[in-house]
DNA sequence: GCGACAG
DNA sequence: ATCTTGTCGC
C-alpha cells in the first residue's frame, strides 16, 4: 500500500511481480484454454482472533461448477494489521494449494495466477467495476502476477453471475458454512 | 494530534 | 472478519 511503510519481504516480492500477461489463454478472446478458476478465504468466528477455517474451492471454467473443495482449521500466529495482511493469511492458504497438489494433481492450476479481490484497496494498484448489471457497489480488483490488470479485470466479469465472482462467492459459502460447524 | 486503515 | 431473519423486488 503505497503510503505504508515496506518490510524488506514486501519490497522484494513487489520487484518480483509480473504485471504483464505471461499465458496464451490470456490474450484469447474467450479464454480458450482456460480450463478452472479457484478461490481461497478465511472465516473467523466473532471472539476469536487465532482459530480460522481456511478454505479453497477449485470451479470449472467456463461452466464456473464447484470441482473441488477442502476445508482446514487453522491457528493463525500473526496478528491482523492492516497493510500485512499476507504475512497473517497466506501461509494456511498456500498450504490448502498444497493440499490440493497432493490429493487432487489433475486440478493443480497449471500455474499460480494470483487475483486478488478486497471490498476495498489502493486503486492506483487497481480497478473498481461494476461486475453486475445494475450493482451500485463496485468491486475492486487488484494487480495480480503474470496476468495484466486489464485481463484480470475481464476474467474477473467472465466469472460473474451475480455481483460477487462465482469463485469468492462459493469460497465464502463453504467457508461459512463449516465454520458453523466448529 | 489527525487521518488512514485489505481481514 | 463477526454480530442476524425476513422481506421486498427484478
Amino acid at each position: 500500500m503505497g503510503t505504508l511503510l515496506e518490510t524488506p519481504e514486501q519490497e522484494c516480492l513487489k520487484q518480483c511481480l509480473v504485471e504483464e500477461d505471461t499465458e496464451a489463454w490470456q490474450t484469447d478472446p474467450d479464454f480458450s484454454g482456460l480450463k478452472r478458476v479457484g478461490g481461497v478465504d478465511l472465516s473467523f468466528i466473532k471472539g476469536d482472533e487465532i482459530n480460522a477455517c481456511a478454505q479453497l474451492v477449485i470451479l470449472s471454467y467456463p461452466q464456473l461448477e464447484v470441482q473441488y473443495e477442502v476445508s482446514e482449521m487453522v491457528n493463525l500466529s500473526a496478528p491482523y494489521i492492516a497493510g500485512f495482511l499476507a504475512f497473517r493469511e497466506a501461509p494456511p492458504l498456500l498450504q490448502l494449494l498444497q493440499r490440493l497438489e497432493k490429493e487432487q494433481p489433475s486440478l493443480i492450476l497449471s500455474l499460480s495466477l494470483p487475483l486478488s479481490l478486497y471490498q476495498s484497496i489502493s486503486l492506483t494498484l487497481g480497478q473498481a467495476l461494476r461486475s453486475s448489471g445494475s450493482s451500485t457497489k463496485p468491486v475492486y480488483v487488484s494487480v495480480g502476477h503474470r496476468i495484466s490488470l486489464a485481463t484480470a479485470v475481464r476474467l474477473t466479469l467472465s466469472c460473474c453471475r451475480y455481483r460477487v465472482p462465482e469463485p469468492i462467492r462459493q469460497v465464502n459459502t463453504h467457508a461459512h458454512t463449516h465454520t458453523l460447524l466448529f
